[in-house]
DNA sequence: TTGGAATGTCAACAACGCTGACTTAAAGTG
DNA sequence: CACTTTAAGTCAGCGTTGTTGACATTCCAA
């Protein structure tokens, strides 16, 4: 197979593993892989009339209580209309409340329930479950390269997102 | 912070990395980093009135030219109505030829047409960009680690799919 | 040859992205 | 205080892509 990238050497050290077939590799691991990552907490929604992005709320809120509509959207990535629709039936089914800010009353606090929170202890639990396996087969070094190249997958804005979120919890 | 599994200590061996907060850190970068990795071929695809289900199915189609419907299926793990769907406007658009099986005149066997491989190169290329740039930057031992990880996180049944496809290629 | 299994297609529905238009509240300007 | 601009959130409608159900065609085995 006709590989440009191949045969590659820069500053002496071998980029092999940057061949196309290597990094197609990568593409395809990361396609299954996501699936699998995803497939324990849908089988839990499944039924209830919620879906994944009812997951992601659920858990960022979780993870940053009183956090606004708004900054729930930038950490999602969606338009606040899109969210919107989530939230609505969160609140309606009394998972997630929300309160109308002090300061500024254009702004909505969000909050799980008690339900909410042991709705998302139970997607977490499962979600976890499944890395904790994973984590474990593999062992810490894998697992820190792992984080390394997903990290640097991300862009910018994503990136800075992500540590925001380490440094708010430690 | 209570936290079960932050003391495990197993075979003498410190399981710090499999902490709530450690898994729940690998969460979220699945979460941020998938959006960078499937984010440039959207950014493609939007606009052709195609979308990432379009991408998976030529990007497979590429792989492993002549494949089946049905073999699809179980590579993308979606319904045969659903892939239909993608594949009949390939098809109408001239992006993928789709023959009448010879030994088997039920099964129809797919291939990109010229126009198709050049639309998968340019989705691939810009996904494979990206990838470069992190597999770079980080280097080689952190790539196996998260090439690790992944296959870990896999249904089994995925997991095959994953070699089966390595296999096929050397 | 006939009944069942396998392959693929068509139709209709649900989840969840999107844009556009709107209400309400806060902030800036005279 | 009145007026305009900006920001937060909501409602309506559309497109992609997942789902299940009904169906035609083909193969195979009793």
């Amino acid at each position: 197979m006709a590989d440009a990238s191949a045969s590659q050497i820069l500053g002496g050290e071998s980029l092999l593993f940057l061949t196309d077939e290597q990094l197609r590799q990568g593409i395809e691991a990361m396609f299954f892989a996501y699936r699998g990552f995803t497939a324990d907490p849908d089988r839990i929604l499944q039924g209830l009339s919620y879906g994944r992005a009812h997951h992601r709320a659920i858990h960022f809120i979780h993870c940053a209580p009183g956090t606004t509509v708004n900054n729930l959207l930038n950490i999602l990535g969606v338009t606040k209309q899109s969210l919107n629709r989530v939230l609505r039936t969160l609140v309606e089914d009394g998972l997630v409340e929300s309160r109308v800010g002090r300061a500024d009353k254009r702004e909505r606090h969000l909050y799980l329930t008690d339900s909410g929170d042991a709705l998302e202890k139970q997607l977490s639990d499962a979600q976890r479950a499944r890395m904790r396996a994973a984590y474990r087969q593999v062992g810490p070094e894998a697992v820190a390269g792992f984080k390394q190249v997903l990290e640097a997958m991300m862009d910018p804005e994503m990136q800075r997102q992500y540590q925001k979120l380490r440094e708010n919890r430690g």
